[in-house]
DNA sequence: AAAATTGACTTGCTTTTTACAAGTTAAATA
DNA sequence: TATTTAACTTGTAAAAAGCAAGTCAATTTT
């Protein structure tokens, strides 16, 4: 849980945003919808890092408490919920651009494809748009 | 703790990022040297969020060992010990700018400074400059 | 030189979170 | 009508965090 009673954890930007995002599983989901398109509550639980269900259902009502992911009816399926990014967990995006980007440099092992740290480091504004596109145009759904 | 044990957290850029900086007071740490010049135990214990002494203890020696922080005895007083950021901690400020410029926009009761932001939107090159000189500049111990 | 203090932890114990397995409920198929 | 799908919820054990007190070496003070 990323603390929600305790003091104040507004004013410091960074305590700021431990408090809206800053655990582990918060942040594999933004990636998860950010990068991955995924947007159902069972493709972020298969995801690979094994989240557990009651912990992902946490995150999920944390996140969008926060106002960083939205809640949605499927309206074709209506048994299906659809997460999104808002536009406040879309500004996330530099930020998560900026791990990525370090990562790429420090994990040996990384897995960041070859074209995608080109054109990040390249034309970071062209990927950006790219990506938001992504996010944006959205399946007709919800 | 930031996980050790369990199985691969390299690979995915996000998930290698929390397996090496992804909790809280890790976060909160490297807040503290690169843009508060604390650098010593003490100093990070009076940061005001209030971490346990253990847990700070705890989490320079993961940040140690993941190369993010350097620990050194002061030269002057041989009791004390300086915990610096390595290069590869330093490689951090991007991130943590990006989610310096995030909170400034969401947090309505952000206390970043004005100036620092209107440098961070307008002149990001020139305000990392002068961060990364003081963080490198380093009064003569260690 | 002895005594007190500083600085950086460590230890023990309680409380809070997390992880895991199983169960529930509504909607959509078969 | 009976299954299956999708999204959770609940219960419980294990792990991590939080808190207070204690340790220990290097200063400083008396």
């Amino acid at each position: 849980m990323v603390d929600k009673k305790s003091k104040n954890w507004t004013g410091c930007p960074v305590r700021f945003g431990m408090s809206q995002f800053g655990d582990k599983w918060s942040f594999l989901i933004i990636r998860d919808i950010m990068f991955k398109g995924r947007r159902y509550y069972n493709e972020f639980l298969e995801a690979g890092e094994g989240i557990s269900t009651n912990i992902l259902a946490n995150r999920l009502a944390d996140l969008e408490f926060n106002g960083l992911v939205s809640k949605h009816q499927d309206t074709i399926k209506r048994s299906k919920y659809i997460y999104r990014l808002t536009e406040k967990g879309i500004a996330l995006m530099p930020m998560m651009l900026s791990m990525i980007d370090w990562s790429e440099r420090y994990d040996e092992q990384t897995e960041v494809p070859a074209e995608f740290i080109k054109k990040l480091r390249e034309s970071p504004e062209a990927l950006q748009k790219e990506l938001l596109e992504q996010l944006t145009k959205d399946s007709t759904n919800g």
